[in-house]
DNA sequence: CTGAAAGCGCTTACAG
DNA sequence: CTGAAAGCGCTTACAG
C-alpha cells in the first residue's frame, strides 16, 4: 500500500482496475449498486494506489453543497472562546453540527477590509451571523448569497431568520424588579457600537446604540422608568468596555464613585459580576446598599443570588444551526423568564 | 441590482457585458491586469444580475487549495469551549487563522464509527490533532492525506509534527518539588484511555496508559520516585474522569479518604483545584497538611499560590496553526517552566 | 490588454 | 450491474 499522498484520483483507480470512473464513484457513494467481486476489486486497486477516497471539494462543487455552515463571530475570534455566553451558543451549534454530520467553520471578521471577502470566500451552506451592529456590511453580503442565514440577537434583515429572546420586554421587566424601591437607580451597559470605549452619561439617547440587544435593553429600562416615574434624563448609564468582569470593574468603580447608586441594572451577568465586585471593595450589602439584576443566568449567578433573565444560549445556539443548515421547520420562539434571587429588594 | 440568490456564473456575466469569462476571472483575480473600462463594464454587470463574486468551492478545485485549517477535537466539541486550556490553545489557532486570512474548521470525533469519514471529507489544506491516544485510528486517515499535519500534545506518528513540552522531563522536576518531604504522596491523574472511568490503583503500569501526555507524565513521577527511593507500587493514583475542577472533587476526596496523602500532584491546575477544594473541605491546610501541584499556570493559579508547571497553550496553538498552514520554517521547540509558589514545601 | 482551450476531481440521471 | 456523456464554476499558462 503507497502512503503517496500525493495525487491519486478516481480516474487513476478506475484504469488500474479496469472499470469506468462511475463505477469507482458508486462504490463510495452506493456501495450495495455494485457487484460484490468489482467492489473487492476496486477498493483492492486504491489501497494499492494509495486512493484515500474522493477529494471533498471536488465533491461539494458536484453536488452543489458543502456540509458545512459558517459562523461570523464580530469580535476578534479569540473572544469566541473567552465569553461564557458565546461559548455556550457555540457549544449549541456544535452539538447540531454534530448530529447532522456538518461541518463548523469558524469566521472572524475585525470590521476592517478583508472582513467581506473573508466572509464571501468561506465554502459553506449557510451563516450564522453572531450578535453585531446594525449597518455591520456583512450582513448585505451574507443575505444576497442565496443561503440560509440566521443571525442570533440581531439586527433583524431581510433574508435572514433572527433568533433571540424579547429583549425590550425583558428589560423592561427585570427594571421593575431591580429599581424596586430606589432612589439612585443605574445602568452598566453593553458597548454602544463597535468603538468599544469606556462611558458614562445620563439618559442617552437609544438612537445612538448600534448594536440592537444593547439597544432594546436600553429601551425597555427606559419604558419602565416612564411608567415609574423615574426621570430617564437623570438615569447614569456606564457603558462597559467589553463583556469582560474582571475589566468591567473599574468602569462600575466608576460609577459608584459618581453617582453611587443604589441599584443598577447590568446587561449581562458579567457585568453584573463587575458591579458586585466594585460594590464589595467599597464596603457595600446587596441588595440592602445596592440592589443588582442581569442576563444570562450564568452558573455563578445562582451562587451569587443574581436576580437576572434566564435564558438558554445553548438552545439558541441550536436552533442558529438549524437555520443555517436549511431546517424549514418552524423554529419555536425564544423563551426567557425572570430570576429572582437575593440580589434584588 | 437583482438580489437572486440563486446560481449566477462568471459566465453569465461574461455574456451580458460581451467578454470572455476569463477576463471577468482577472476583474476578481488580478483586476490591476484589466482595462479600466473593462472592470467597470464587468462590475456594473455583476452588479445588475446580482453576482457576488467567484464560488469559493469551484475556486478551491481549480486552485488546489482550500485556504482553511481543520481542527480535530477528540472529545465531545462542546469541551473544546469548556477546558480552559483547550479554549486557550484555540484561541492561538484562531489568531493566526486571522493573520493569515485563513478558515479554520472545527471536526470533533467520538472514538465512532463516522469519524474517520468526516475527518476525510473536511474540505482543508492542513490539519491540527488535539492530544489523542496512540491507536486513533483518525491518525492514519490524516497523515495519509499528503496534507501538513500537527499533532498537539501526542502520539508522535510518521507524517506529522508533534507539537508538545516535555512532558517526563516537566513531570520528573515537578514531583521532585512536590514530593519534597512527603511520607505518603500520591497522583491525581487525567484519563487513561477514552473510556474516561475514575480509578484509583497503586502504582499503575504505565503501558496501559493510552493517552501519550498522560502517559509520560506518569513516566516522569516514576523517574523522580526511584531516584528518590519513593516505592513506585505503593504510590496512589487517582484518575479523575475528566479534566473538569467540580467533577473531580469527588476523586479527589476518594484519594483523601483511603490514603490520606500530604502531597498530591495532579496532571493540571484543573485537577489540582479540585483537590485543594477535597483539601479545604477537610480543613486541611495547604502546603502543611498537604502540598500541591499542577500543570499550565493558569490565571487561577496565581490567585490560589499553585506551584505549577508553566506552558503557553496559546503559544502552542499558534504553532499547530503555521504548521497547518504549510510553514516550512522550523518551529521553535516548546518550552516550559515550574513555577513554584507556596503550594508546595 | 483579452480570449480559446484545457482541466481541477468528482457525481448524476440516463441508457443499456 | 456498469458505462458514455455532461457538467458543477472556476483559473491558468499560453498565444496573440
Amino acid at each position: 500500500m503507497s502512503r503517496a499522498g500525493s495525487r491519486v484520483t478516481m480516474a487513476d483507480v478506475a484504469r488500474r482496475c479496469g472499470v469506468s470512473p462511475m463505477t469507482v464513484s458508486y462504490c463510495y457513494n452506493q456501495p450495495d449498486r455494485v457487484a460484490p467481486e468489482t467492489l473487492r476489486r476496486v477498493r483492492e486497486a486504491a489501497a494499492e494506489l494509495g486512493y484515500r477516497g474522493p477529494d471533498p471539494t471536488a465533491r461539494s462543487l458536484r453536488r452543489r453543497h458543502t456540509g458545512a455552515i459558517g459562523v461570523v463571530l464580530g469580535e476578534h475570534l479569540a473572544y469566541a472562546f473567552e465569553d461564557p455566553q458565546a461559548r455556550r451558543f457555540l457549544a449549541g451549534v456544535a452539538e447540531v453540527c454534530r448530529e447532522r454530520g456538518s461541518g463548523l467553520n469558524l469566521i472572524p471578521t475585525t470590521g476592517k477590509a478583508g472582513d467581506v471577502e473573508r466572509v464571501r470566500s468561506a465554502s459553506v451552506d449557510g451563516y450564522i451571523v453572531w450578535t453585531t451592529v446594525d449597518d455591520d456590511p456583512v450582513l448585505d453580503v451574507v443575505t444576497g448569497l442565496g443561503k440560509p442565514v440566521a443571525v442570533h440577537g440581531g439586527p433583524a434583515v431581510p433574508g435572514a431568520q433572527v433568533v433571540s429572546i424579547d429583549n425590550r420586554a425583558s428589560a423592561r421587566e427585570l427594571a421593575a424588579r431591580v429599581f424596586a424601591g430606589a432612589r439612585r437607580p443605574a445602568v452598566l451597559s453593553f458597548p454602544f457600537g463597535r468603538d468599544s470605549r469606556s462611558r458614562l452619561a445620563l439618559g442617552p439617547a437609544a438612537e445612538d446604540v448600534a448594536f440592537p440587544v444593547t439597544r432594546e435593553r436600553l429601551l425597555g429600562i427606559y419604558d419602565h422608568c416612564r411608567e415609574a416615574g423615574v426621570a430617564v434624563d437623570r438615569l447614569p448609564v456606564a457603558v462597559a468596555p467589553r463583556n469582560d468582569r474582571a475589566e468591567a470593574v473599574a468602569t462600575a468603580d466608576r460609577l459608584f464613585e459618581e453617582h453611587l447608586p443604589d441599584a443598577v441594572l447590568a446587561m449581562s451577568d458579567q457585568l453584573a459580576f463587575a458591579v458586585l465586585d466594585a460594590a464589595r471593595q467599597r464596603g457595600l450589602r446587596v441588595p440592602d446598599d445596592v440592589a443588582l439584576g442581569g442576563w444570562d443566568d450564568d452558573p455563578e449567578a445562582r451562587r451569587e443570588g443574581l436576580t437576572t433573565i434566564t435564558q438558554s444560549l445553548f438552545d439558541q445556539g441550536r436552533a442558529c444551526a438549524r437555520i443555517a443548515l436549511g431546517d424549514r421547520a418552524a423554529v419555536e420562539p425564544v423563551t426567557w423568564t425572570t430570576t429572582v434571587r437575593t440580589s434584588t429588594r
